[in-house]
RNA sequence: GGGGGCGUAGCUCAGUUGGUUAGAGCGCCGGCCUGUCACGCCGGAGGUCGCGGGUUCGAGUCCCGUCGCUCCCGCCA
């Protein structure tokens, strides 16, 4: 860091102080970190952003900062003056990164008292997060929070490097806009001077920054904030932080390209080592189909493979039942493993949890034989099965049957616990991903119509004639088993948009009603156009090595939604709400 | 909306088949201590066992409800 300009509380940042400047009257401030009261000599540890430098308080040479030391306690704040100096010999400490000196005090002043912290501001307690958020300004003081905001700052500053240089223009967009219910629920803001009608925040700023390009800005991008109010987890939260680009007359390798750079840069600078650009393209349903996933995580094998033919004509009913009814069969190789019953119905459950009807489990035997669930199951088809499973004695095979869908998505979740359960993601190993080839619709059996896999402003190829047949031109970049962002070449055709909203279900009618602002600027003369949204909260997590997005938001919320911090959302005035023209029907508790 | 886990001192936790006065470490307060660095030694204070109800002679412990945190499913075009 730079030297902070000299004034009457300091002159030099704590962590930096070294040998180099041994001999030299500096002053420092920050908190009290730690306190060590020998009697005489007393020891404090000062803390500022840029780390901690040892405080020596002698009560002979200097009487009145040593009385004053006396009263310092954890998270006071001081400025204090000194002589840099060398520690002797055996005084140093190699855990410190100023270990090699320390500053002697000669004067000091007492610039803020504090209570006794709730919890230790230091990394060597855990403490219960909702403790955390409650006390947040104290947990942000702790180092790995200050080094986790840090990074954010450095990965969003390379993102802009980046752009900057390659001719993107940082552009902004409304924060209260119209409500388009479609995909996720808005957050709504009452309009007080029109009564009964309501602004929205935005999901995504995806029309507006479709709109920039038909204005011909060309290439535009924002660190914007998204809205959406559904429900929290940990990698989502009720506002969340995307890094939005758009760029005009491009095709889909101008975008992932760009992303691409843009991305290696910020890996570079984030100290990330990721594997070098560009990243592989898997098309949806390779994804599907091998990984069991639109979200593959590539750090470890455990490939599901199809084994229809394997099993074709199969007496075993199970599976003929399965297949006959347009569903298919698919396994994985567990490696070698000797799981006892217990273990195999755990994982029977993870399948169960996400539809399947069952687990089938073999292990192979030395002599090529089966001791195997499916018992049913002929020789031929298990030594088929084996084959293409790559079974060797010893390994334990696990299948599905199901419809498609299911059994792609039951054996990739089970693909991901056995990662977990058998610790088979080698540490500092990273995988990033391209997804493409999506569809462009997916039938929605409940509202027995069509729902847009993206969105319904991306580009659709091939034929309206049968829309499960579309594809789309979208592709999401996967890191290591999580979506960290998603684009897509738009339409820029009018007649195409009407053609989307009316697969969709949407009339002309009340497209124009949702959508005909955007709908009238596709009329004169859109260009063509793509762009990407990257999940920001969710990238600086995994660089940092953390479970949680509330971990890299300065404030964020609890899973219910709420701040213990401010303790928002909260009831409001009557008044306010008689301004509005808004009659709550179930007031919050009292309390 | 559904399911799982958790809730005991300021913090992190222990608490047996329901049984006398609910414990430990850290922190805090007081005393001692001039080379510690998660300083050390001695002493002390500190509890609505989340909240409400029930069973019982007796509940931190069992039952019901409720609140909060958290993970998962749904949801997140």
């Amino acid at each position: 860091m730079r030297p902070p300009r000299a004034n009457d509380y300091r002159d030099a940042w704590a962590g930096e102080l070294d040998a180099s400047r041994a001999g030299e009257t500096v002053r420092v401030a920050g908190w009290v970190h730690r306190r060590r009261d020998h009697g005489g000599l007393i020891f404090i540890d000062l803390r500022d952003r840029s780390g901690i430098v040892q405080l020596v308080f002698h009560p002979e040479t200097a009487p009145d900062a040593h009385a004053l030391a006396q009263r310092l306690r954890p998270e006071h704040v001081l400025s204090a003056t000194g002589e840099v100096v060398r520690r002797e010999e055996g005084n140093v400490n190699p855990n410190l990164a100023t270990g090699e000196i320390e500053l002697s005090v000669t004067a000091a002043e007492h610039l803020a008292e504090s209570p006794t912290p709730p919890f230790p501001v230091d990394e060597d307690t855990p403490v219960d997060e909702l403790l955390r958020l409650r006390y947040r300004v104290l947990d942000l003081r702790r180092a790995g929070m200050q080094r986790v905001i840090a990074l954010r700052h450095t990965i969003i500053r390379a993102m802009r490097d980046y752009l900057n240089a390659h001719d993107f223009l940082d552009i902004e967009t409304p924060i209260l806009t119209k409500s388009t219910p479609e995909g996720a629920r808005d957050f709504l803001v009452p309009a007080r001077m029109s009564p009964g009608t309501f602004y929205a925040l935005p999901q995504s700023p995806q029309l507006f920054k479709q709109m920039l390009m038909m204005s011909g800005f060309e290439r535009y991008y924002q660190v914007a904030r998204c809205f959406r109010d559904e429900d929290l987890r940990g990698f989502r939260q009720p506002e969340f932080t995307q890094l939005d680009l758009e760029m005009s007359f491009v095709e889909e390798e101008d975008v992932m390209g760009a992303t691409e750079g843009m991305l290696a840069r910020v890996f570079e600078e984030a100290g990330f080592e990721a594997p070098p650009a560009p990243w592989p393209r898997m098309g949806y349903d390779e994804a599907m189909l091998r990984f069991g996933s639109d979200k593959p995580d590539l750090r470890f094998g455990l490939e599901i493979a199809d084994l229809g033919d394997a099993v074709a004509g199969t007496e075993f009913r199970v599976f003929s039942g399965v297949l006959e009814s347009g569903g298919v069969v698919r396994g994985l190789n567990a490696g070698p493993r000797e799981a006892p019953r217990s273990e195999l119905d755990q994982l029977t459950e993870v399948v169960r949890r996400f539809g399947a009807g069952g687990l089938v489990w073999a292990f192979v035997g030395e002599d090529g034989s089966w001791r195997t669930s499916a018992k049913a199951l002929g020789e031929a088809e298990r030594a088929a099965i084996a084959q293409k499973l790559q079974g060797r004695p010893g390994d334990l095979l696990l299948l599905v049957a199901d419809k498609p869908q299911v059994a792609a998505t039951a054996l990739g979740e089970l693909r991901l616990e056995l990662a977990r359960r058998y610790g088979l993601i080698p540490a500092g190993r990273h995988s990033l991903v391209w997804i493409v080839d999506f569809p462009m619709f997916e039938y929605n059996a409940d509202e027995q119509r069509w729902d847009a896999l993206h969105h319904p402003f991306t580009a659709p190829t091939g034929s309206f004639d049968d829309p499960g047949t579309l594809r789309s031109r979208a592709y999401d970049i996967v890191l290591d088993g999580t979506e960290i962002g998603g684009g897509s070449i738009r339409i820029n055709r009018p007649e195409v948009q009407q053609q989307v909203f009316t697969a969709l279900g949407i009339s002309e009618q009340e497209a124009e009603e949702r959508f005909g602002f955007l709908l009238d600027a596709l009329r004169y003369g859109a260009p063509p156009h793509g762009g990407i949204a990257l999940g920001i909260d969710r990238i600086v997590a995994i660089l940092a090595g953390r479970d949680s997005i509330r971990d890299v938001i300065a404030f964020p919320k609890t899973a219910s939604g709420a701040d213990p911090l401010t303790e928002a959302p909260s009831p409001v005035d009557e008044r306010q709400l008689r301004e509005l023209g808004i009659k709550v029907l179930q007031p919050p508790p009292k309390g």
